[in-house]
Order: C-alpha cells, then sequence, then structure tokens
DNA sequence: AAACTTGTTGCAAATGATTCTCATAATAAG
DNA sequence: CTTATTATGAGAATCATTTGCAACAAGTTT
C-alpha cells in the first residue's frame, strides 16, 4: 500500500469514517496528478466509476484535515489544490497576465520563519507563499507593444 | 485631500474612468477601516448613501488595480481585502482554531525574495505569506483538555 | 455468513458570493 | 448648458460549492 493510503486509511479509522472505494479512488487521482487541480479536474478523473462531483467535493475537505493535499492557489472562482506528500513546500509565482505558475525552493526562507513562530509561540502546520506579478515572458511582451 | 484620494483620481483619469462620489465614499470607507474587510462589510458602511452592493463590488478591483487595496486573505467563500497605503506588507498567521489572524513584518524576507524575482526576471506586484496554524492561546488549551 | 449499525453516496434542489443586464442618472469636457 | 460617455441601482443570472434525502455499502457483532 501507497503511504498516502496509509495515512488516508489511518485518519479515517481514527475517527469512525469508511475508507469507501471512491474515497479511495479519489485519493488516488489526487496523488496521480502533478500539478495544480480544483473539484472538477479531480472528477473528471473518477466520474467513469460513476462517482459523483458532489462526493468529491465531500472528500476534498477530508483530504486536506488528513493533510494529504493543500490549497494552493486561489485564483478566480474556483479553489485549486495540490498533493503535498513527495511535495516540498514551495513558493509560488503567478503571472498576472497569462496566469502562469511558477514555483521554487521555500527551504531558505524556512529557518527565519521557524524563528518567528517560536517566538510567537506559534504551530505552523502550513505555509503559502505566493507572489503575484509579471513573469519574464509577459514583461518583454509589454515592452514590445509599447 | 488625502494621499490614496490623490492616487485614486490619478488612476481613474488616466484610463478615462469618473470619480463619482460612490467612488470616493467607497475609497474613504476602505481607509476607515484598519483591519481586513470583505464586499458586505464595506458595503455596511456606505449604504447610508444609498450606495448598491453591486457598486461595491464593481470598485473594488479599482481600487486594487489602482494598487490602494490587495486581497488579504481567501477564508470560507469570500474574498478579504486590506488597505495597503501605510500598511507595509506583513505576514499572516491565521489560527486555524480560533480563526485569529495575527501579523508581522515582512521585511527581513524581502531581501532574499527580491532575489529570487531578479534571477527569475519576474516583476513583483504583490507577496501574500500566510502562515496556518496553531496561536499560542489555542495550543494551550488543547494541552488543557488533554 | 447473515444481521445490524452507522456512515456514505448519487441526485437534485438549495445556497451564496459575485457578476451582469438594462434603463436611468451623473460626470467631465467643450 | 449641451453633449458624449461612463456609472449606478435593482434585480436577474451565474456558477462553484453545499445540502436533504432515500437508497447503499462498510465495518462490526452475533
Ligand atoms: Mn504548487
Ligand atoms: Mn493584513
Ligand atoms: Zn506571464
Ligand atoms: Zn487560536
Amino acid at each position: 500500500m501507497q503511504e498516502h493510503e496509509a495515512q488516508f486509511r489511518n485518519y479515517l479509522k481514527n475517527r469512525g469514517l469508511k475508507l469507501t472505494r471512491s474515497r479511495a479512488l479519489i485519493l488516488n487521482a489526487a496523488f496521480t496528478m502533478h500539478e495544480h487541480f480544483d473539484a472538477e479536474k479531480l472528477h473528471d478523473l473518477v466520474k467513469h466509476a460513476n462517482i459523483s462531483l458532489a462526493t468529491v467535493y465531500r472528500t476534498l475537505p477530508l483530504l486536506v484535515n488528513a493533510g494529504l493535499i493543500q490549497l494552493a492557489v486561489h485564483s478566480g472562482r474556483r479553489d485549486r489544490f495540490e498533493h503535498i506528500l513527495g511535495h516540498p513546500q514551495h513558493v509560488h509565482w503567478l503571472c498576472e497576465n497569462c496566469k502562469a505558475v511558477m514555483e521554487t525552493d521555500l527551504s531558505s526562507l524556512l529557518p527565519a520563519l521557524e524563528n518567528e513562530a517560536k517566538a510567537l509561540k506559534f504551530d505552523i502546520s502550513q505555509i503559502s507563499l505566493s507572489i503575484k506579478g509579471l513573469c519574464w515572458k509577459c514583461k518583454a511582451d509589454v515592452n514590445e507593444s509599447q
């Protein structure tokens, strides 16, 4: 069994919830994807098994609370997620023009943040750093058109 | 005239938009508040002047594009904003238990980020760093109840 | 393995924040 | 003041997400 399955099974058992066929399929679909995804995208991957969109929506918060996925970027009106296991924390660079998302390592900033957390007596569970602006490609385009 | 009014007037004029009574009132309401606010909260502050919620929603993106306010936290299903002028960039620490939001200075992290931006040739327009977890108070409560 | 208890699902209807339509009003310019 | 154009209120429309409910499936107990 994969690590994420074991973690989910454990999370569910701890609170008297059941590991159903639907939930297992949705979990695996989430770990199939290596980019950001929203509820509908996830549903696309499992609807062949007659799983409803409502069930996807009901499973998403379970996966979040189990520490398996997290809210990634909120662009537009849909929530977008990404899986966590095997995907270390990173910075999201969002181009406001072409909507591209780049990622860079967050580790160099971690010590400073952990220091501050200690000073605040704050228990960190998730760090989300996203930076909006213009990517190099769009910056070039803007300059051209001037 | 306040600095934010001048900046807004200038922004509007540059693109042939009009500085209306409604927009001026909404802008000032936004700078009246020193916490995060959503569209409805802003509307509460201006509806005495018979300003509709739709107009508030139409003005919000203008204020964002003018660099006067920014999306602060997207909690729950509502967008929450904060004014920028006179409110330097900061880190948001969100307690997942009591929903409290603390803020700390971001300046110590800026040099590292600006360096990375330079390497990526990325033009930063907004940095948003939010950290979820447990505040010291809730951490204490949790320990007690064990 | 059958019975039982409790949580789960699909479906469709409900919700709620945000956006849009359109007829009327306000603004900036000349 | 007149004109050209943008803005506004009211309410309808959107659309992602949530819910109610009756049928089902998972885990547990005989
Ligand atoms: Mn990511
Ligand atoms: Mn803030
Ligand atoms: Zn771009
Ligand atoms: Zn707290």
